[in-house]
DNA sequence: TATGAATGAGAATTCATTCAT
DNA sequence: AATGAATGAATTCTCATTCAT
């Protein structure tokens, strides 16, 4: 090593880093592609070529399209969670002294306001999330996913109904379940309606609607 | 036999009869298997079948796929419309006499307990929306009526708003889609979800939410 | 009809019979190159391509290329047998007043003779015969047909055994798979080996053989 | 650690034995994997496996998986031989004192009963027998190995026929492949049968049938 | 009008082989 | 020498659509 007087500006890539670029690259691809044209829709054919890979690629390196599918379906969930939280903080510098009524409130603007220019992978989780309606559907990590989601909610609005800022007459799962749909149910209008007019204000109003719905009743 | 020298008095059906009885049958074959699998998982073949006709049919009375999907999503908005008049009209005797306010939160009631025991056709019709959702899906019909569904709750609020019984600070049409998202959002969970006993709750917490969120805020 | 005075030749076919048509030549063009490349080399393709059809229409008409397999199996089988029956028929006019130990003989010497000039379907016969080696190998169809062989030369050998013509100490069921194991043996070695010299003689040896293997012991 | 300053007294193995020992890996692997789906069925990837080697290692020794199979082939065929032969000596201490017929019996009873509970080479090599049988298939290796065998048992027959205990009416070469047939056909019928309660009895009839086949006749 | 036979493009998946490391 | 990432041709199977009957 001492002795190469010129050596490469950039070494080779190793056989680790060529695997992790090229399964990134495809895991891009196909959230992208299946943002566009839904699940089926999204050939290996197409995801590899977007890619830039060979046809071979994806079942080489996922198994099967459902594997690759459910990482695409992780990586985006926990993406989206990461951006939720780092919003967040950015939003409110000292998020620990946010009630609970406030704490939901915030977060249900953020991950809306997300919404409004998603990216890749904020567009493939409500189209997967769109794939799980039929009944007999499969695809896989979705639906824990889900119940992550439930879970913090009804974990937030119990400590809110705790320290008196939230509605005590609501069963604080249930509230979740309806947090839940109404998040993805808008999140999914603002993909998918062409005249984004009315919807790019969704988010005010839910605003509106949450700090009346949550607080609790006066006397 | 011996009746059968002069031609029968009474031909069974017409032959516009059986083509009409056909095609129904295709129709909620088709809903029926788009609820189990999918449209992409609906293939014609197994549509002809669960109706019982011949393979061919599906294409010979609708031309192509896309015809029949999008005539099952007709049907189904179609239905769902009526289903639910009925049921408000059922329920409340008087209609008319009901204030917006009262009138937005028994519709939204109603539908959800629609989708708490679905049929075919309203399981259908959530599946084809999620599949609108991928962004160069071919809608064929489902804009559409979520633009009425949008204008129909838009007015009913402007009402409200007019007769001082709902909330004056929301923009209609804004609140709208607000309200089709959240009916859509917790349908989807209602049908999607395997582990049913908080979702059977949600419309009584709609309920509660909704009735706080659209009153006009005190003072 | 009476009306058309000049009628065409030969009347469109029916659809039956399209695919009767249809059905044969794939069956024979996939007894053909299996004959030629073995099971997983007679790819669809291939087939399809033989028999003058398009590409989908092998699993169109069978489902799945195990069914399409399965199937030249059963022919291959029935034919054979047939062909044998017919062969034995012509050679000895009275076969029922054969002893079993002449029958046992004549059947075996006229099943060899068809393998020293083998149409694709006894060549494909055995080439599924020996892709049934393979311990995990699923070739359906030819287990049972092998049963039958071991039976039917069981039931032979028996009847030779009670009237004295073939010798009393060895197992019918045994000696069947004896027999068959020989017949297979042999068949194969007329179909693999380049050098048909001594294998085209092959007949008359066994024929030596069996003569003096079955016959009872003197004394 | 400090120890490792110089070199390591004595590496554990040569590169040459790794080889060796990595070589032979893949051709146990491969023999068994072969008997168990086949020649087509046996991938490299499975092979390498199963070997506990790396993905690249088969191509890396052998070039090509033809060439690997052959050498499975002929490593198999050694190992039979040997087995035979070290078998006929065990049972007959002076096999030198054996007449041709006696001989023969034996071989051909030690063979079969090898058969009886075969190793994953005896079974590759039914599997790779049966696998030639295709008439395009590219045998490498069989044909000459079948060749030896026909030889051998022509060699012992004249032997007898000189001497006088192996019936003079057939002519060596063509005894040889009816006798090649045989032990092949049922051995390949002893692996693929499920049922073994008749097979495993083949050996004592075959024995039978060959004292009387073989012996000269009498008078 | 209705049937179902036939087509052929497109899908996922397998795999021997090549090649950079 | 050995690894395993990457390739791309080949395979089976699905299916909307066309068309002869």
């Amino acid at each position: 090593m001492l002795t190469r007087v010129s050596a490469p500006v950039r070494p080779r890539r190793t056989q680790v880093e060529r695997r992790q670029e090229s399964e990134r690259a495809l895991l891009v691809a196909a959230a992208e592609i299946i943002a566009e044209r839904g699940i089926t829709g999204a050939s290996l054919a197409s995801i590899s070529e977007r890619a830039g890979t060979s046809r071979g690629l994806p079942t080489h390196h996922f198994g099967t399209k459902d594997a690759l599918v459910s990482q695409v379906a992780r990586v985006a969930q926990d993406r989206i969670v990461a951006e939720t939280v780092a919003a967040l903080e950015r939003a409110h510098r000292d998020v620990d002294d946010l009630s609970a009524f406030e704490l939901v409130r915030a977060t249900v603007d953020i991950y809306l306001e997300l919404f409004e220019h998603p990216s890749a992978d904020e567009r493939a989780l409500i189209v997967m999330w769109g794939s799980t309606f039929p009944s007999e559907s499969s695809p896989e990590g979705m639906v824990e996913a889900d119940h992550r989601a439930y879970d913090h909610w009804a974990e937030l609005i119990t400590r809110g109904q705790v320290e008196g800022s939230i509605r005590s007459d609501v069963e604080p799962r249930v509230a979740g379940i309806v947090l839940q749909g109404l998040l993805r149910g808008i999140a999914a209008i603002l993909l998918s309606e062409p005249d984004r007019t009315y919807a790019l204000r969704a988010r005010q109003t839910v605003d509106t609607f949450l700090a009346a719905a949550l607080a609790p009743p006066a006397g």
